[in-house]
DNA sequence: ATTAATAAGTGTAAAAATTACACATTTTGT
DNA sequence: ACAAAATGTGTAATTTTTACACTTATTAAT
């Protein structure tokens, strides 16, 4: 039914496997690697992406995703934190490898595949410097200005999978200041997953997991009781880990 | 707190971003992309994968996931499943990519990243024809043998992927015959999760997803009574699918 | 023809998780 | 003192998940 291995449609290869492969990695393309990052923020209210104009050819000028290429010297993930370090300023960023694109003609300049990186960065503490040097700016999820290339592309899968791993792993803290509120913390998934969630089973679901600890301080910022701040412990996070292979740490947001 | 744009630490970027970047793309190095599939296949009772003896150097004659290197005019995706092709002869595999590896010497000939892709294939109908050609073996996930480079780490990273997408998508059936027996899905289940599941409560979970049409055939092959062949449905499944926005559709194995 | 062996197939009750839902509390500005 | 605004709390109904044991169909052996 199936053939057995296609020969005749692999000349190329066939050649070297005859010849007995003796220097199988000559005669190979090389091609560009590119790093982008898919940088996203919060602000209180709607999730974020950090976008920067292009200031070289093709498409200078367009809004872009921060992205650089691979040096010779550096490993993947390195090559993405210098590149977010560029940006932002900021070190030791939660920055995860997202998809490889590799479309033949994703750039029109030379066959490049880019790595797509996504960062999850706490505006609050930093706000304004980030943007300071570079012409960068805040945009919300759902407002993006056209992107260059695949950036669109890279862009909806990372939000894909920013819900996925929120959902099954404890990362939303990496949005919002070290001491936060259940309010906001609530607001971070309501903007995460586009939906609205009940405020008092979010906080049974969010304080059942056990990884939350209660400060005495209260935020007066934004209203007038004020709300406790809580801050997210690693030691009770890696306990609830042990204790149940993560079972009890997901969070699923609920059906519409 | 933290540095604004550290401008310090970029020399040769700077350069190019002072002089306008014109050509940006000059300048930077190119390297060798290949591509390694981890081949899934179930023989109804444990997950394999399909291994290669290696027959170039260096490390000729060692253990090896199937690879090849990125050609110029190929997306990553297109390179994949030719690369997939030439060990299997089969088409339209189910394939996805997995993962960027890009240590700076993770081979030792020459700095390559490496886009890893698995691939779950229906050995039942094709078992021999497989390993016909190629010095090819299929090992039991939990014996395999060493493998050269980091193929073991894209082993673990395959399966962890394996584990997460069968819970939340119906991708299983790829590594079944078209027709198969709910205790063959059951073996199936097992085996990727590495746990024994309860028959009843198995079975009713996957026919309340309503993705299964059962044929009044019979698999006697296995045992006297024989067992019911049922078959996959994509049609119930783009309706479920459409139905409850996929959430009836995730089979999350049960805690030990 | 009876019997033993083997895997397939089925139901129910208890426990746990999820959902829906409404009012009291604290504080500030007027 | 009172209006406004956001925080914070409890319970009952429903759904989902879990635990658990016997019957059925068939074949091979006697």
């Amino acid at each position: 039914m199936h053939m057995v291995v296609p020969l005749s449609v692999e000349p190329v290869q066939i050649t070297k496997r005859q010849a007995g492969m003796e220097n199988y990695y000559k005669g190979h393309g090389r091609v560009l690697v590119a790093l982008d990052c898919i940088i996203f923020g919060f602000d209180r209210k709607k999730l974020k992406l950090l976008l920067i104009k292009r200031n070289f050819e093709p498409q200078k000028g367009e809004w872009s995703l921060m992205g650089g290429f691979l040096r010779p010297h550096e490993g993947l993930d390195e090559a993405a934190s210098r590149i977010l370090n560029e940006l932002t300023g900021l070190e030791n960023i939660y920055l995860e490898q997202l998809y490889g694109f590799g479309e033949v003609d994703r750039d029109p300049v030379e066959r490049t595949i880019s790595i797509a990186f996504y960062a999850l960065i706490n505006t609050h503490d930093h706000d304004e410097e980030i943007v300071s040097d570079f012409d960068a700016r805040w945009f919300d999820v759902d407002e993006l200005p056209d992107l260059i290339f695949d950036h669109q592309k890279m862009v909806k899968a990372a939000i894909t999978r920013l819900r996925y791993r929120t959902s099954l792993e404890p990362v939303g803290f990496e949005l919002l200041p070290d001491k936060f509120t259940l309010p906001e913390l609530q607001q971070l998934y309501e903007a995460i997953y586009d939906t609205n969630l009940d405020k008092r089973n979010f906080r049974r679901r969010i304080l059942s997991m056990n990884v939350l600890e209660k400060t005495d301080e209260k935020q007066k910022k934004y209203s007038r009781k004020g709300a406790f701040l809580y801050r997210f412990d690693q030691d009770k996070y890696r306990t609830e880990l042990s204790r149940n292979g993560g079972s009890n740490l997901s969070f699923k947001p609920p059906k519409v």
